[in-house]
Parts: structure tokens; C-alpha cells; sequence
DNA sequence: CTGAAAGCGCTTACAG
DNA sequence: CTGAAAGCGCTTACAG
């Protein structure tokens, strides 16, 4: 407990705790002797003003809060790891929730930490939110805001994702050049943006190159997982319609179709190639292992939390930021399945 | 930013601030239908006290704080994910951090926390680490520790774990009644408390069926990935020494030394069977797919919490707690390389 | 059963 | 350049 506070500062240094205080939020008004005695005196007894009190003053407390829609998530986890690993050397500390692709959940813990008095919630929506109120909230609360990933264009906040487009497009093209010209799409649900880009990236490809569209060969996968795979690629062949290749919004879809496949005699590459979405550690260790799309996780959980100190300080500074969709570059891995 | 206080419902209701908190916080001493009026308002305008300003007078934050030695790890994922779970049902929230497996990132995250003044630090100790008086200090401060996974004996505090001796033999004794006589073993490094207990379990094993043991057949690999795996998998090759099992203390070395066998014309299972640990999602991808030892993590991560749940209320009542360690059951998953 | 008052550890407008 | 004092939003010992 007997924790050192701003008043044993005070006494020990023969000074006020108005002076101690201004030292430590960097006030001009200090005599230079005076402020290194000071600071000579804190580094020595390692003293931190107490965050809980200080809030009570500034509203400030020094802490975030990320939202992921999912945990046990190859990308979601690259994500809080890059965050974590820059955000951990700031004076911030890191709430971490976890919506679980719930609306319900989502609005449950913003309000939960609205209530804490977090200065920012970085947030990827949730698979169920159709409705935005409860983000318009964080901006009513004087919070700042940070979608990652699933965003929602109308919410005028800074965002931060990949170009899905571009790399669907680039792992579609790759298709095309290995010959395919019958590419089957397995797709997300119709709402979230970044499924809506990756079935876009999909279509530029096919008009780039001349291929008739054809929309028996999208199936929608709402879940993205190895079952949903399976029985997107069961839909496929028992639909009758013939195919040569496979584009995928996830490497468990691709699995679950490649599990499928093999089931079926159908041999990948050779009767149908197949492209995956996000490298996921387990895409490199199966047989045939993935040809996927690298996304920078760590990096974008970096971005994020860099965008919050930017977007922080232009408000102190009362600024308007620009430039609110920072786009991150993807990579396309090939390997066996393609 | 105008959130409802104490203030203002004691001005609405025309009572003191006294009486709002008193009911706020269950003392008995105030009139039946008083009680009833605040907690109708309350649950009205969704009134919650402003932890910031309680902690001032309670010493409490009512939050705890989470440290991961990795993130991008199956284990520790589910560990977040089940203790997410139940944590974000309570009053608490929740801070995580990755200690990266560095004992001085350790301390430092402790330290940091501690001045946060979180009611409790869960943690699983770094490979690194082999000083604890920074766990001494989180006592020091009258905050709850407990120590998960990889822990410390000689700390007194709560302690949940899987029972990896019992695990490993069991694991042990598969490949045995498999027929294994010359069993090759890849363990941790000399400390963990868990690598220790692995091996013992291993030793355990070839007790029982009076199998001669043979330090030989024992590699050590610090990192347990993929290609710790694969040189160890080289050494044991190199050395000359025969086998005809292999048990490993994760599936990223099982996949690591199949990968090197492979490569060798050495068949899995046929000339030697290979069991893994942990169940990480990828081990039931691979070719073949790789027997392993499935951990709770997701209860673990509920246990841990609901440890420190118990502990506090015993501490608020002034008792000690007993039965400081709990051993969580695992399950022995049989697959293809074995 | 109810409430006035002190105090938790800070910050900041203000006076000197 | 320095410090006394008020106040942030709560809780709690105490008086009535």
C-alpha cells in the first residue's frame, strides 16, 4: 500500500504538490533548478502519478480498449499481438474484449467501457451489427473511435484495412494465369465490407481477363470455417455445374473444400486449383499446403494503435484529421494448391 | 460530458448522496421503499459509480490484468478466450499483455499494472525468469496473484494446471501399447515446472512397463516450434540411436520432426509413431494428422478467474485459502501418426 | 433510518 | 517562479 504520492514528493523536497505536479505534466512555469530536482528525486523512487486520480481532473485514464469479433483467429491474434507489442512500451494500459460476432454483445461492452472512461475503443464490427448507434455514442461520450477491418463507411472515424479488393483481384488473376477459367467464389454474407470488396477484387479480375461472370459459381459462407468449406464445395458439385478453380475468403473454407475435394477424387491442383485468404499458420502444414493471401496483422495492429495517437493529439490541437482510410498492402503466398 | 452521477440522483430523489451510495453498495441500514425508489432510478438511467472515483476511497479498480508469455498460441488463446468469457459477464474488465517470454518485460508489466493498481495479476511465468521477487511485490501491495500453466512452487498463491505428469504418460503409454519400445523424447528446457513434469510422465511410462531408459533418446528444444523440431528430429538421426516412438512436448515440434522424417523416407506411423501435445487446431490439418494430448484451455482460462473470485472473497473475510492447486484433466486424441 | 462532512490523490485557475 | 485552495466523484465514520 504506502505507495509514494505527489504530497510525500511535496514534503520530502521542501515543496508544494503544485509544483511537483506541473513538473510532472511538463508546465513551463518551472524554475529549471527547481524542475530537475524534482525529476532527479522521481526517477530515483520510480514515482508514476497515480492514473485514478488524475482522472478525476483531466478525464483522461490512459487506457484503450480493443474489441475483437473473434479470438482463437490467426489474424484477429496478429493483430492484438502487434498492438500489444507497441502499445505495451506507452504509458497506456489495454482492455481486451472479445464481441464474439454479436450485436447484443458488441453494444454491451462499448457501454462497458464508456462507463470505464476508456479514451479510445478500436473495434472490428461484428458479424450481426446492422445497426450503428452504439458507436455514435463513443463520439457523443468525447471518445475517439478506430475501425479496423470490418468497418462501416457511414461512421466518420479513422479506419484501417486491407486492400481486399486488390488482393482478391491479384489471388483471382493468379487463378486465371494458372489457366483456370471456371472459378468458383466462396464468399462471405452479403453485409460486411470486406466481403463485398473480396467478391469485388474477384469480379475485376474476370473482366480484366475476358471471363463471363457467372453467378451459379458464387456460394455464400457465412461463417468461414472448415464445415462451411465442405459443404460449399458438396453444393458446388452436386449443383452440376463444372469448375476449375477455387477462390476462397478464408483458409478454413479452402480447407473444408479441399477436404471435400479429396473425398471426391477430385485432386487439387490438378482438377481444380485453390487460393485461400489470410495465411493462417495451419495454410503452410496441410496437404497440399494453401496458396493464400498474407495479411499484415501485426502491422495493422501497430497502425491502430499509432492512429489513435495521432488522431489524440490533432484533437488536443482542435485539428481536423484527414485521410481517415489507411489502406494496408496484402501479399499473395503461393504454394501447392494452385 | 454530462454522465449521470451521484449527485444528480440524489437531487433527483431528494436524498443524500450518503443514502444512494449506501444502497449502491448493499449496506443494510436504509429504509425498505427508500432502497426500492434509488434502485428503480437507477436501473432507469443505467446508472453505474465511476470506478475512477470509487477507487479513491475503496482501493479497489475492479480491474485484473492478464500476462501471456506468447500470443500467437493456441493454448494461451483459448486461456484468454474461456476466461473473456465469463470475465466480461462480471463488473471487471480486463487488461491483457505478452510478456514475449522475457523476464524483464515481465517485471515491467507487473510493475506497470501494480501502479494501475489492478485487484489482481494472473500470470504464467516467462521461460526466461528466474527471480520472483516481482511476484512477491504483487503480495507486497495486497493484490491477488495466480499462477497458470507455467508456475513457480515456492510462490504461495493460487495455481491452476493441467496435470502434465499424468498427461505424459498417458501419452507415453499409447505409444507403448503401440508396440514402441525405443521412444525418443523432445522436452523444454531444464526449468519449467511443466517440462520437468512431462518428462517425469514420460519416465513414468517406461517404469511401468519396464522399458530401460536411455538419456539418449532424450532432446532438449527450448523453443518447441516447428524447427527446434526438425534438428532435433536431425540430431536423433545423426546420433545413430535407434526409435520407434516419439513423444513431444508440443505438435509444432511433432510437425517439426515429421517434416525431417519425411524427408528421410522415414514413414509416419509405419516406422515410427509420433505424439504430439497441446491440440492445436493445425495438428488435425497436417498430413498425417498428429496424435496429441488436448489441454483445457478455454477452462483454465474460467478457472483462473473464478479462482481469484474465491480468493477475494476469502481474503474479504479474513480466512486462508486452502487447496492452492488445481490440476485440470487432458485427453489423450488419437490420430494418424500414431 | 438519514445526511453533513472529511478525505482518497491528483490538477489547475488564481493570487502573490 | 511558487503555493494555498478548490474540486473531480465517490465512500464511510460519525452524529443525530
Amino acid at each position: 500500500m504506502g505507495r509514494t504520492k505527489l504530497s510525500d514528493i511535496a514534503k520530502a523536497l521542501e515543496l508544494s504538490k503544485t509544483t511537483i505536479s506541473k513538473v510532472l505534466n511538463g508546465y513551463p512555469d518551472v524554475n529549471a533548478l527547481t524542475r530537475k530536482r524534482v525529476l532527479d528525486y522521481i526517477k530515483e523512487v520510480g514515482f508514476e502519478a497515480n492514473t485514478q486520480a488524475s482522472f478525476l481532473r483531466t478525464k483522461e485514464t490512459k487506457t484503450v480498449a480493443l474489441i475483437l469479433p473473434q479470438i482463437s483467429h490467426d489474424f484477429f491474434n496478429s493483430i492484438l499481438e502487434g498492438m500489444l507489442k507497441i502499445a505495451q512500451q506507452t504509458e497506456y494500459t489495454f482492455y481486451v474484449a472479445c464481441s464474439n460476432e454479436s450485436y447484443e454483445l458488441e453494444t454491451k461492452l462499448i457501454s462497458k467501457f464508456l462507463k470505464r472512461n476508456v479514451d479510445a475503443i478500436f473495434l472490428s464490427i461484428s458479424r450481426e451489427t446492422r445497426n450503428f448507434d452504439h458507436l455514435r455514442a463513443i463520439h457523443e461520450e468525447g471518445k475517439i473511435l478506430v475501425l479496423y477491418d470490418k468497418i462501416e463507411k457511414t461512421i466518420d472515424c479513422p479506419k484501417i484495412i486491407i486492400d481486399d479488393r486488390k488482393a482478391s483481384f491479384t489471388a483471382t488473376e493468379h487463378l486465371i494465369k494458372k489457366g483456370c477459367r471456371k472459378i468458383l467464389h466462396f464468399r462471405g454474407g452479403f453485409l460486411p465490407q470486406i466481403s463485398i470488396d473480396r467478391y469485388l477484387g474477384y469480379r475485376d479480375a474476370l473482366d480484366k481477363y475476358d471471363i463471363p461472370f457467372d453467378k451459379e459459381r458464387i456460394f455464400i459462407c457465412e461463417n468461414a470455417n472448415e464445415k462451411d468449406g465442405f459443404f460449399a464445395a458438396k453444393k458446388a458439385l452436386e449443383s452440376g455445374i463444372d469448375f476449375d478453380g477455387l477462390f476462397t475468403i478464408s483458409d478454413l473454407l479452402a480447407i473444408g473444400a479441399i477436404q471435400f475435394f479429396k473425398k471426391n477424387k477430385i485432386q487439387v491442383p490438378e482438377d481444380i486449383s485453390v487460393v485461400g485468404f489470410s495465411n493462417w499458420k495451419l495454410s503452410s502444414f496441410t496437404y497440399p499446403t494453401i496458396t493464400t493471401v498474407d495479411q499484415p496483422g501485426n502491422l495493422m495492429g501497430e497502425k491502430i494503435f499509432q492512429t489513435f495517437l495521432t488522431e489524440k493529439s490533432l484533437k488536443k490541437q482542435g485539428l481536423d484529421p484527414e485521410n481517415r482510410e489507411i489502406k494496408l498492402p496484402s501479399k499473395l503466398i503461393i504454394r501447392e494448391s494452385s
